[in-house]
DNA sequence: TGTACATCAGTGAACGCGCGTTCACTGATGTAC
DNA sequence: TGTACATCAGTGAACGCGCGTTCACTGATGTAC
C-alpha cells in the first residue's frame, strides 16, 4: 500500500547560481551514484554523501530537501540520456522510411542505450533504485510512458496506421521490454552485452513482424 | 563495484524446532514483507521487524542473522513458488506435445506466475528488492538461470532438437522476459494485468515461431 | 580599474532518535522415565 | 499417567554509532558604481 508513506518533496530547492555551487551540486550528484554502487540503496546517506562530496551536510540541504531528491535528480538525468538516445535514433529515419528500416536498427538503438547508461556511473544501480523506491517509481513510469506514446505517434505517422489502442499497447511494451532487455545485458547475469542485446533485439524484430502481418 | 562491499551472511541461524518458534519465525516473514511494502528498503530494519511481529530484537536474531537473511528467505521463497509454477505448467505437457501446444500455453503460464506473486504479500516489493540490493541479486539470477536450463534440456528433449548454445540463450532469454512482464503486469504502469499478460505473451509467442521458422 | 556591499555558498555545533548487536537471564516446551 | 529436567525460545537492558535535520554563523563571489 504506497498511501501508507507519507509523500516526499523530491524537487530540488535552491539552483545553483554562481559557478562554486554548480561544481558541489554536481560533485554530490556523482558522489551519490558512487555510493549507491559501493553501499547500496539501503545504506545511503545525506551523511556519506557529503562527505564524499567534500562538503558539510547542511551545504547538501541547501539544494535537496532529503537523500530521496538527490535519488531522484540522478534518476531524472539518467531517463533523460535515454530518451535523448531513443529520439535521436528515431530521427535518423527519412519520412519514407519502411517498417524493416526500423527493425533493421533495433539492435543498434538497445546497444547504444547501454552504452548511454553504462557510460553514467552506477547507471544499473540508479535503474533499480528506480524501480525499487516507491517515490522515484513514478519517474520511471511517467518517462517510459512519454516515450511509448511519442514511439506509437511516429510509427503511426511514418506507416500510415491508425493510433489506436493496440498500436499504444505494442509501443508501451516495446518500450518496457526494451528498457527491461538493456537492464539485463548491463546486469551480465544473463549472458553477455552483445548476446542480450542481440538477442533482445530480435524479439522484438518478430514481435513487430507479427503486428505487420497481422494488418 | 559490488567487490567493495563486505560479504554479507544471509543463512538462517537456528532453525525454528517447537511449534511456537515455527509460528515465530513465519510471523517474522510476514511482518517483513508487509514492512517492505509499507515503508520500502530503504528504512526497514530489524527494530521495525520485531515490533511488527511482537517479539523482541533479540527473538528475531536467535533465527537471522542481519536483515538481508530475512531479505533472503523472503525472496528464497517467492522464487521457490514461481518456479513451481514453471514446472508444473510444463509437466502438464504429454510427451508427444508439438510446439505450438506449450505456446498456446504461455498465456496461462505468465497469468499463473502473476497470480501467485501477487498472493505473496509484498510480492512486487520483493521482487524488486530482489533487483536492487546486491547481496541478494545472486538469488534471482541463479534462481532463472537454471529455470533456463531445465527449461532448455524441456525443449530439447520434447521437440527432438540440439541443446546448443542458441537454445539455451533462447531459453534463458524467454525466462528473463517472462518474469520482467510478470513484474510489469503487477506494477500496473504500463496497462492492466491482464493486456500486459497477454502482450507479453503475444511477444515471446512470435518469438520462438521466428526460432522455429529458422530451424 | 578598484572597491563596497548585497547576495550566495558553505560551516560548526548541536539535537534527539532509531539503528544493529550483544549479554546474562527467565520462562516455555516437550519427552524420557 | 505424572513429573523432572534438558533443551529450546524469548526477554530486558544496555552499548556506541550514524542518521536526518536545524540553527546562527562566517566566508566567497561577483557586480554596480
Amino acid at each position: 500500500m504506497a498511501g501508507a508513506r507519507e509523500s516526499v518533496e523530491l524537487v530540488a530547492k535552491n539552483r545553483p547560481r554562481q559557478e562554486r555551487a554548480k561544481r558541489t551540486y554536481e560533485n554530490i550528484l556523482r558522489s551519490a551514484a558512487e555510493l549507491l554502487v559501493e553501499v547500496g540503496v539501503e545504506r545511503i546517506s545525506t551523511n556519506l554523501i557529503a562527505e564524499r562530496a567534500g562538503i558539510t551536510v547542511p551545504a547538501l540541504y541547501r539544494y535537496f530537501p532529503n537523500k530521496y531528491s538527490v535519488l531522484h535528480a540522478l534518476g531524472a538525468a539518467l531517463m533523460d540520456r535515454q530518451n535523448a538516445v531513443f529520439a535521436d535514433w528515431f530521427d535518423q529515419f527519412s519520412s519514407d522510411a519502411v517498417a524493416e528500416e526500423l527493425l533493421a536498427g533495433v539492435d543498434d538503438l538497445l546497444y547504444r542505450t547501454c552504452e548511454v547508461s553504462r557510460e553514467q556511473p552506477g547507471g544499473l544501480e540508479i535503474l533499480q533504485t528506480l524501480r525499487a523506491v516507491e517515490p522515484l517509481r513514478k519517474l520511471r513510469l511517467d518517462s517510459h510512458e512519454r516515450v511509448a506514446q511519442q514511439f506509437g505517434a511516429q510509427v503511426a505517422r511514418l506507416l500510415g496506421w491508425d493510433l489506436d489502442d493496440s498500436l499504444l499497447r505494442a509501443a508501451r511494451m516495446s518500450i518496457e521490454v526494451g528498457y527491461a532487455v538493456v537492464e539485463m545485458a548491463i546486469e551480465g547475469g544473463a549472458g553477455s552485452e552483445a548476446d542480450v542485446v542481440s538477442e533482445g533485439a530480435r524479439m522484438i524484430q518478430l514481435y513487430w513482424r507479427g503486428i505487420l502481418a497481422s494488418r
